[in-house]
Formats: structure tokens, C-alpha cells, sequence
RNA sequence: GGCUGGAUGGCAGAAUGGCUAUGCAGCGGAUUGCAAAUCCGUGGACCUCGGUUCGACUCCGGGUCCAGCCUCCA
């Protein structure tokens, strides 16, 4: 059975939907004015990973995954205004960059992907309802507040009370509140600023709001998983919990999910900080899939240390894997659709680990154990082998990994300036006929040309095979 | 200051009250013209101090150090 770590909580519990074999999920996307970086792969890779393993339990039509985009804030108009663009094709721009980058490192689109500005009634009437209920307040300034003194458990997400948050606040005070710790709903519009219409003035939604509708909208006003990344955690998901119980009175997500964040030296990737590593830029020294791997061979809760060393070494690792499937794998594409994952003591371990809140280090070691099997069984029974062949790729495929054709994955991409597989072929060709006259330094020497263009060569005997390192 | 979480072998990274994680790298052997890949084997760890226990890396308590949150961030 399914145990999730949650939040909430604080506790590993076991996972039990609201509605029988229906599972609801809502994700924090990207805020659309930059790049995404690794960070952001982070949360991508590991929800889609959550979005899989749940799909496997509960069927592929009984999973609804939402990820909104948050397309209208503060930072997405100081963006605009410094790229002297319009709002909308700059975040147009970035939400196609986003879904280039996703597809690129084998996430799944989500079922619902909704937009904060297209939300703007369902946003309203949350308003409307908190103010209706005195939880919420218009300040002399025109901005709508959330009386945070009037939701009794606030900082039960955080495990904060409202006392030690006062006392350390170091953030300057907006003089129009009530309370330091009020957050504002309903932001006034200023001149030029994108607005919509509202009851209490033209504006726009604060940042926090637009989930607690979107995610109602979406999924109702009680669903069973909301994740993101930890820092989310608070003010962000507090205050959507604050709204959404605010609005409805009763329980708003069963299960909070917080992956934990990447860092560069020890330090947390953020855009404040600067430290941060695009996506796209990364790809263009290492396969997408190879940064998959490497945020999957840690905890998703774990902190991850992002380094060219522990992409290298990622890469590696999953070389070895690929090496297994090689010539293999080619008659095993057809089969994937409708996956056979056998029962064996190597599927009782995968899923077992992935039962354990998603574990995929240990995921991942099963599959290093099938693929020495695999290797054992290629000479000396191939049918078995085949059936190892497969599992291994059906229950990688859990994971996103191991999706490639081995060959191709192996060979990778000619660089610009690199050998084409034409010229390696060929110069393979000469080596094979100096090795029919046993000219072993002509051998020697054409393979040293290869290994100084990166070229690694494997004599088998059915021939010769290559990879690019 | 308050609150979270963490400290595992050369590196990355899991589990577990007594029994091999796994990967990368290393070493020995098989294989190979030599390599590579693969297979077989192998060395190497549990921050510190106390406590509980027949037995603790694993549970409890103190300490040290690290990261994060309390402010926009996945």
C-alpha cells in the first residue's frame, strides 16, 4: 500500500483517497517570466513520477493532475516593463519554453493546466466570500486583505504560531494592514498596470489566491494532493489553506507534498540568490535524460547537490543501464504499450519501494539488479532474457527512464564540430579489414583516432559496436 | 531569536535494532590480439558524548556542525 509523507502531518501515512480509486492532485507551477531551471526540473520530474506511480495503482483515467501557471504578478509586469514587451507575449513566451523544456525531460503534460487570468470570476468570488464572511478586509489603501487573526489554525502547514512569525518577521510592514502577517487578495491596479474589474476597484489577484480558486475550480473544494516545491510551504500553501477553509469551512487537501530544493554548493538554487542553472543550457551538455536520472537518484524530500560531477556520474550510471538493453530492446518497443511488469521478487522490491513515498533511489537500484540479470541471461537464454529485457524497461518506465532506444541513447548526438556516424562507420570499416590481416597497430591506431573524437569502441563478436562518451 | 530537517564508505545515495543497498571510482580474476563492455570476486561507512538493550549506524537525551523557513522563489 501507498505511504505518503505528509506535510501536514509531519507523518508517513498511508494514502487514501477521498473517493474510491479516484486521486486528485494539484500542483504549484512556474511563474512565466524566465527560463525554468533546474529547480523547476525538479518539480516537474518528480510530480510526473507521482503522476505515474498513481496511474499505475489507480488507472491512467482515474488520476486528475493539475499544474497551473501563474501568468499575471508583480515580477512577470516589472519583467515586461524592463523588456519593454507586452504581458502576454512574454508570458506566452515563456509557457512554450516551459512545455519545450518539460516534453524535453519526458514530463507528461498534466491533465488541467490552468491560468491564473483566466480565473478571474471563480478568484473574485473568493474574495467576495471571505469578505462576506469578516475574514477578509479593504484597507485605506484599496487593497483587499486576509485577516489571518480570524483563521484560528493558521500556521498549521508551517507548524509556525502566529507569535514566533510576528517577532521574527523581518519583512517592512505594509502600513495599510491590520496585522503584520495579513496578506493581500486584491492588489490595486497602478497606472498602466494590467487590471480587472472588481467590486472594491480595478487590480488584480495576490499571488496566493489564484491557487486556492484554480484548485477548487479544478478539483472541488476538498481533494486529496497538493505538492510543490518547499518553499511554497509557507507563506504560499499556508495561506491557500487559510483561503480555501476560510472560504468553505472544512478541510481543504488531505496530503501536502514538499520536495525538497536543489542546491549549487551547498547553497539553495534560487533566482534571489542567482545561483541557478536553466534547463535548456544544461541540455546542451548533457541528455535530458541524464538530468532525470540524477533528480531521481535522490529522495525527492532530500536535498540535491547539482554539480557537472554528479551529472557525469549520473550519466554513467545510466550508460550502464542502456549497455544492458543493448541489442535487445529494439523487438521490446511494441510491448510497452501495455506494460507486463511480472511477478517476481524484482517487482515486489520496485514497487515496494515506490509504495515507501516514492522511493526512488531504491526504484532505481532494482533496476541496476535486472540489468545484471539481463546481462547474465544474453548468452545463455535468450528467450529468459527477453522477459528480464522487458521488465526492466516496463518498470523503468515508471520512472521516465530507459525510454530511449539503448543504441540511439548510447550514440547520442554528433557535436558540431564532432565525427559524423558516416565518418565513424567508415573508419570502423578500415579497422575491421586491418583486423582481418591482424595489422593490430593499424587497429590500435584507428581506434586512437576515434577515442581522441570521443568515440569508445567494443569489439564483439558480432562486429564492432561504438558510443560517443 | 523561534521553528523544520539533516550529518552514512573516495564521491553520490538508500534501507535497517543483530544479516550485501545500489551506482560511480578502486583492486583481483575470467574474457579480449590489446582494449572496451560484461561476468565472478573484493577492500572501504555509519558526526560526537552519554543512555536504553543480550546487541544500535538504526531507539532516547545532550553537544557540534550544515541546510532551510520565519520575506519574492519550485
Amino acid at each position: 500500500m501507498l505511504h505518503i509523507q505528509n506535510t501536514l502531518s509531519g507523518k508517513k501515512e498511508p494514502f487514501i483517497p477521498i473517493h474510491k480509486n479516484k486521486v486528485s492532485m494539484y500542483v504549484c507551477g512556474m511563474t512565466v517570466y524566465d527560463y525554468c531551471h533546474i529547480g523547476h526540473a525538479r518539480v516537474l520530474v518528480v510530480f510526473d513520477i507521482i503522476t505515474r506511480y498513481l496511474r499505475k495503482i489507480y488507472g491512467a483515467d482515474n488520476v486528475t493532475y493539475v499544474r497551473n501557471i501563474t501568468d499575471i504578478d508583480d515580477k512577470i509586469i516589472a519583467r515586461a516593463i524592463e523588456n519593454g514587451e507586452d504581458i502576454n507575449s512574454l508570458t506566452q513566451r515563456f509557457i512554450d519554453a516551459m512545455h519545450e523544456d518539460a516534453d524535453a525531460l519526458g514530463v507528461k503534460r498534466p491533465d488541467i493546466e490552468p491560468r491564473a487570468t483566466e480565473h478571474m470570476d471563480e478568484i473574485l468570488a473568493m474574495i467576495q466570500t471571505l469578505m462576506d464572511k469578516g475574514m477578509a478586509y479593504q484597507a485605506n489603501n484599496g487593497d483587499v486583505y486576509y485577516q489571518v487573526s480570524q483563521f484560528a489554525t493558521y500556521g498549521q502547514l508551517a507548524k509556525k504560531n502566529l507569535d514566533e512569525l510576528q517577532s521574527g518577521s523581518r519583512v517592512e510592514v505594509e502600513q495599510a494592514k491590520r496585522d503584520p502577517m495579513d496578506f493581500v487578495l486584491w492588489k490595486m491596479a497602478k497606472e498602466g498596470e494590467p487590471s480587472w474589474d472588481s467590486p472594491w476597484g480595478k487590480g488584480r489577484p495576490g499571488w496566493h489566491i489564484e491557487c486556492s480558486a484554480m484548485s477548487t475550480q479544478c478539483l472541488g473544494e476538498h481533494f486529496d494532493i497538493h505538492g510543490g516545491g518547499l518553499d511554497l510551504k509557507f507563506p504560499h500553501h499556508e495561506n491557500e489553506i487559510a483561503q480555501s477553509e476560510g472560504c468553505t469551512g472544512h478541510k481543504f487537501v488531505n496530503y501536502w507534498i514538499h520536495n525538497g530544493f536543489v542546491r549549487v554548493d551547498d547553497e539553495k538554487m534560487s533566482k534571489s540568490l542567482g545561483n541557478f542553472f536553466i534547463i535548456r543550457e544544461v541540455l546542451q551538455s548533457y541528455a535530458p535524460e541524464v538530468i532525470r536520472y540524477f533528480i531521481l537518484n535522490s529522495h525527492y524530500m532530500s536535498p540535491l547537490n547539482y554539480s557537472d560531477e554528479n551529472l557525469d556520474k549520473a550519466k554513467a550510471s545510466l550508460t550502464t543501464l542502456y549497455q544492458a538493453l543493448l541489442n535487445i530492446d529494439d523487438a521490446l518497443n511494441d510491448s510497452l504499450e501495455t506494460p507486463v511488469y511480472e511477478d517476481n521478487d524484482y517487482s515486489q522490491r520496485f514497487f515496494q519501494a515506490m509504495d515507501d513515498d516514492f522511493n526512488t533511489p531504491m526504484a532505481i537500484s532494482v533496476l541496476f539488479d535486472l540489468s545484471h540479470e539481463l546481462n547474465r541471461l544474453k548468452n545463455t537464454d535468450k528467450k529468459q532474457a527477453k522477459i528480464i529485457a522487458q521488465q526492466l524497461k516496463a518498470l523503468a518506465q515508471l520512472l521516465g527512464l530507459l525510454e530511449n532506444n539503448a543504441q540511439q541513447f548510447l550514440q547520442g548526438n554528433a557535436s558540431a564540430d564532432g565525427l559524423s556516424d558516416d565518418e565513424i562507420n567508415t573508419l570502423i570499416a578500415q579497422r575491421a579489414s586491418a583486423k582481418q590481416d591482424k595489422n593490430w597497430s593499424e587497429c590500435d591506431r584507428i581506434r586512437d583516432v576515434l577515442d581522441a573524437e570521443d568515440i569508445l569502441l567494443e569489439d564483439t563478436p558480432e562486429g564492432t559496436r561504438w558510443r560517443r562518451k
